[in-house]
DNA sequence: TTTTCTCTCCGGGTTTTACTGTATGCCGTG
DNA sequence: CACGGCATACAGTAAAACCCGGAGAGAAAA
């Protein structure tokens, strides 16, 4: 049998030749394409039928879930793994949704990205902890998908983070929520083993990230 | 005379790669360190003594454009030069008044990192002529409350939100930066009461506003 | 030179969080 | 109906955060 045959695409060629450095310490691995958006990767995946598709999601002209959908539409069999910088709960349920074997955080990647490849080589998945996480947490009840983050976390919980996000103080959270004080600390304290975080920056931060409070 | 020595810093370790395969391909010129965040490349700067820094501004621990101060108050003489995916008219000025001698959008960085590091090589700047454009026109405007803001926090305090903002403690932060925890939370409260702010949350946001950490 | 600013450090105090439990009623699904 | 998830509420503890002072060294500015 030959080479497994990779395509790699990601509109940064330092992040290309960065992937292709790495890719190429794995003897009996090939990198037969690359491609800097998602239109070109559909088009070299018709052209080139590489094993496996290692697509970054953010790119111009055609992201990297919308061509996972179209190379998946073509092509059932095609192994792909999403590489991007995003991690929110919303990205992983839709890289699930677009079909994806896999899927890696890029500050993730030097650590695991030659271990991701080799569980798409043997047909299985990967996917890091914390994404593994999620998906235990969110994706397998059944999804209704547009309101998907909604379902992390209950709508109580999600009034208590944005006013922790707020600034606001657990007295000042159970006076506006009409709570006593402990119930608010009870779902602070809920959120924090939900989200496995364990401060309020870290809090914050989450909320900033998936829409919960506005920045500007 | 030896080979141009040049240090990289990125949190990713297949952007450091890829800038790494990149520079490589040039003759005489050397890697000597790389650097996962602003605090190593510090660090490595003051020991290794590099010609070039190649710093990426969204970086965990100490950012970029912090790192890039820091590095130019010990050594003047330092060129550096800054990569990044951002591109605001704000993010230009703030690298300028840095002190950075090139700035490159990561974007651009596969065609033009090559003749960014050579400009810097021969003792001049580089900038795209799209960043060029924004300096012509961002200078000619007057400074908005943004810069103003800027110098409202020393440079001590900036690391010090940054890493409250990261979701360390007290005694993290003060573990991080060799500090006593006394110290460490009277840059807290001397942060919190020049701004004006008076929990984790406002001072998580108010780093997300002004760019101090990343949110992705 | 005097003043101001920055960074460093400390004592002593109160308030708030973080975490671990327990428990009760409600409500919708299987 | 039983079960699980949700929202509610409480007890208690150790840690952390917060806030009030003060103070010295060194650098920069007036």
């Amino acid at each position: 049998m030959g080479a497994l045959r990779i395509l790699i695409a990601d509109d940064h060629e330092v992040a290309r030749r960065g992937i292709r450095s790495l890719l190429e310490t794995h003897s009996g691995w090939e990198i037969c394409g690359e491609a800097k958006d998602g239109r070109e990767a559909v088009e070299l995946g018709g052209a080139l039928k590489p094993d496996i598709f290692l697509l970054d999601i953010g790119m111009p002209n055609l992201n990297g879930l919308d061509a996972a959908r179209q190379i998946l539409a073509v092509n059932p069999d095609a192994r792909i793994l999403i590489l991007t910088i995003h991690d929110s709960e919303q990205v992983v349920r839709e890289v699930l949704s677009a079909g994806a074997r896999g899927f890696l955080l890029k500050s993730d990647a030097g650590r695991d990205l030659l271990a991701a490849v080799e569980a798409l080589q043997q047909r299985r998945t990967f996917f890091t902890p914390r994404v593994a996480q999620m998906m235990l947490e969110g994706y397998l009840r059944p999804q209704t998908d547009d309101l998907a983050n909604q379902h992390v976390l209950t709508p109580r919980e999600r009034e208590v983070i944005q006013l922790v996000a707020e600034g606001k103080t657990t007295k000042e959270i159970a006076s506006a929520l009409n709570l006593s004080v402990k119930t608010a600390e009870t779902h602070r304290t809920n959120l924090m083993r939900k989200l496995d975080l364990h401060s309020v920056a870290d809090l914050t931060l989450y909320a900033v990230r998936n829409g919960i409070v506005q920045i500007y």
